[in-house]
DNA sequence: CTAGATCGATTACATGCGTAAACTCGCTGT
DNA sequence: ACAGCGAGTTTACGCATGTAATCGATCTAG
């Protein structure tokens, strides 16, 4: 048995990871700034931070080292993984873990933007060439 | 103000989906077929489904008519909307709401599929020529 | 007609989540 | 030395969810 790595860290929820948005933007990271950074986007008490913050500690999602009085938050689980899993779980639970039924279906009820369907005619290509 | 319709209904939860998943198969069916559907998939007792029926009920997402002693039920939200609300709901938080960077995602990631590269390239032609 | 089998309806109960207030303890200024 | 502030810690609380057990009414077989 190995030990624990990013694959272990249990769900984050909606409300976490809009505390974690703000940790990816920018880390570390004292509660003050992380309030001020919020304060605007969601009208939520100091309070619920720290509740959150407290919850992703116990979760793993994020590490606390002390400064002085106070602590500085730190990402560990990087967005880039955590994309990967939301997106692969919604694929798996719908698409049957595969991409293109799910643009299929976007496509299917016009969904996709002008921009979209370029950008995924770049993609294509680039795959295409790449052998 | 006009009457309620599908999309009024509240989110269902992940077990439900998986009941609503059988009633999409085939419908309209007894508590007992769904039970009997269900009985490998997931080992959940016959009251756990009853629970699960009711809840989805009370939501608006399935109907339920008499037959005899028993009820007979059938989705009221449809499948395809369904799974358009939440792939709209990832996408919306995790790629501003588009999909071509989510394909960006998976393709940085390695994560696409022979088979999904080939289907890509044929739902973008297909889009490119209806103009 | 009465008891057991069936269904649906009601109640249960732990855990997670959103949201926050209350408490505590150490620093800081007077 | 003492009061207040500022930061973290603990407690709270209602609702959703996963998972069921129990209750109650009704049909059916003897």
């Amino acid at each position: 048995m190995q030990g624990a790595s990013v694959q272990d860290i249990p769900p984050i929820s909606e409300a976490e990871s809009v505390v974690m948005e703000v940790l990816w933007e920018a880390s570390p990271l004292p509660t003050e700034d992380i309030v001020a950074f919020l304060k605007d986007r969601r009208h939520w008490q100091e309070p619920t931070i720290k509740t959150l913050l407290n919850r992703l500690l116990k979760k793993g999602a994020i590490r606390a080292e002390r400064e002085g009085r106070r602590y500085l938050y730190t990402p560990i689980l990087e967005r880039e993984e955590w994309i990967s899993s939301e997106s692969e779980g919604l694929l798996d639970r719908l698409f049957s873990g595969r991409v293109a039924p799910l643009v299929a279906h976007f496509s299917k009820h016009r969904k996709l933007k002008k921009k979209d369907i370029a950008e995924l005619k770049r993609l294509i290509e680039e795959l295409d060439d790449e052998h």
